[in-house]
DNA sequence: ATAGACTTTGTTAGCGATAACAATCAGGCG
DNA sequence: CGCCTGATTGTTATCGCTAACAAAGTCTAT
């Protein structure tokens, strides 16, 4: 790899080849009205010749915009983060923006306070925080003055955009369709405690069951992991009564799944069960389960938006409000619930 | 949000009020060895005082390095991708490098090779390409001249670095195990034509199967969806004497697994089951799958070691040889497969 | 005390782009 | 035909930082 140390061609060796100056080049590059249409041709005709690209960090130093957007998110390993972030990223490119991506272990305040600032020095024109526990909201709580930004799943401050999926109509939905099918009652496994997905999920278990008089079963904690559903799963075998579960995801009501069974508690004869999340994998469990649908592209998409219009803002003046934009999600029905019997 | 147009301090307001020259500041900022004590301490309550940060925007202008590398990969929904950006980011983080990262949706070498310049055009100091296809493959063979450059699971070129997982000897694994158990043969559920994942497996399956003399069924083309697996699974179940089935990946078993089950085949009693990948659900699938594990992780690590290994002979000189780095995967037994009876 | 060597600090000149302003060139009109 | 207006192009300054060099200041050895 003896690289010719040959520079890469900038600017003003676009603009002697052209035979203009580098302002002309500028202008050609920034689709500046008023340029002739033949120096146009000349000034292209050159950048190809030469193979020029510009230099975005040039750019940026100058106009004070990266077009750049960062991400934090806790572990981009799980489907959810994971989508949600593609959706961001695809948006954001259609935008003519680059996303920058921190993935956290841990997160805490200090944490995602940590990753924004360095996304900040990096100069990132807004952030996207997709950062569900209640401890991480509190980094949202005092941003750098004046940084656009859109918490993704956020706490209910009022300082901050957030974007945000029906968490408790979602859990509703399946809690109501359980007690619909005639069950008396519905256990619930929890996601991690601190989540704010799981608290909007219990909420909406928990209003269902009450709307409807039923009585409220203690709810068993959870994880998000299929491990933690399974544990939950051989518990909810060994007790009486249990005719209907709702786990806080997918991946848990799998564990629930694998735990009936291998108890030979058949599903739904016996106890039927919903998820939350429909992940690609939940048509084809056993039985298919009957989940929550999210759809993610959509949250990324709407970050993109609110994110921009912020930004826009911050260049152009005008007010912003803080936004809330919820996304509502739909129950996808399949056989891993049946009316009791 | 009426932000005060005050402006972000700089390095000169710095040097201001530390009563130094903005030469010291940066001095403080990188470390660098010749400040007096007291003076960096002067400097840096100033730098707190004043809550400075530092514009890399600016630092990457002059030092021609933006310590940023760019991924390129497609689908980041996958578990595989989402793993090995994970652990690409963070090892990047840990260097102290920024990740910007560009997801794509279909994959040929325009796209691959449009991606790569938009990333170069932004000043990445590097880039890794997670794109296994070999049409992919194609837009690394010119790349930008110079440019540090890492695929994953890429083509056998020679012109670019490559770190992936032995597939071959993954698929030999899976199929070695399963004729030891007294199969007679095994069935292929293979992944997408033109990656070279399913290449590398379906030779791996194949030449296990030879090297024992065993007949080499006619593979059962995928796509890696559960869906494909499941119309795999019910084929194999409706043709005699199949005993033992190597899905090219763990959605695709699942799908297998759900096929048999609908039509009452019982895994692993009359059909064993593996897959490949080892993803989080995989444990608690019914029965718990065996296939075989990939440690994205570590493959993520590499990529950043090989990355960064040639961007420091870019600057301090040096020669580079593309490497070549092969992770060995691992075999995890479960209870998807049994002797055959 | 003083040259020489090494620290420590300051000064100046870019990096490669855009912004702001100045200059030139056409065309239209009184 | 000259002046004004708008389109087109060029010139200069600047963004915030580091590199390279210059200038003090400190210390040791003679």
């Amino acid at each position: 790899m003896t690289t010719p140390k040959r520079r890469l061609p900038v600017m003003a060796d676009v603009a002697r080849e052209a035979g203009v100056s580098h302002q002309t080049v500028s202008r050609v590059l920034n689709d500046h009205p008023n340029v002739r249409a033949d120096t146009r041709a000349r000034v292209e005709a050159a950048i190809t010749r030469l193979g020029y690209r510009r230099n975005l960090v040039a750019r940026a130093l100058v106009t004070k915009r990266s077009r750049t957007l960062g991400v934090v998110s806790f572990d981009t390993t799980l489907y959810g983060p994971a989508s949600t972030i593609y959706g961001i990223e695809q948006a954001a490119r259609t935008a003519g923006y680059f996303v920058s991506i921190v993935s956290l272990k841990s997160i805490d305040a200090d944490t995602v306070r940590e990753a924004i600032d360095y996304l900040v020095e990096q100069g990132v024109d807004g952030v996207v925080v997709v950062a569900p526990q209640r401890s991480a909201g509190h980094a949202l709580e005092n941003l750098p003055p004046g940084l656009p930004a859109v918490a993704v799943e956020g706490t209910h401050s009022a300082d901050v955009s957030v974007v945000c999926i029906d968490q408790k109509e979602g859990a509703r939905l399946a809690t109501r369709h359980l007690l619909a099918q005639g069950h008396e009652t519905v256990w619930h496994v929890t996601g991690p405690h601190d989540w704010l997905e799981t608290e909007g999920r219990l909420e909406g278990w928990r209003a269902a069951l009450e709307e409807a008089g039923r009585p409220v079963p203690e709810p068993l904690a959870g994880d998000w992991s299929p491990r933690a559903g399974y544990e939950a799963g051989k518990s909810l075998a060994a007790m009486d009564g249990v005719t209907a579960v709702f786990a806080g995801n997918d991946q848990m009501a799998l564990g629930v799944l694998r735990a009936l069974s291998e108890k030979g508690v058949r599903v739904p004869d016996q106890i039927s069960v919903v998820g939350f999340d429909d992940i690609p994998e939940s048509e084809f469990f056993s039985p298919p389960l009957t989940t929550v649908r999210q759809d993610f592209d959509v949250v990324g998409r709407h970050c993109i938006e609110v994110l921009l219009r912020q930004i826009d803002v911050q260049l152009n003046g005008g007010s912003t409000a803080y936004e809330r934009l919820v996304v509502r999600p739909s129950f996808v029905v399949r056989s891993s619930t049946a009316p009791v019997r």
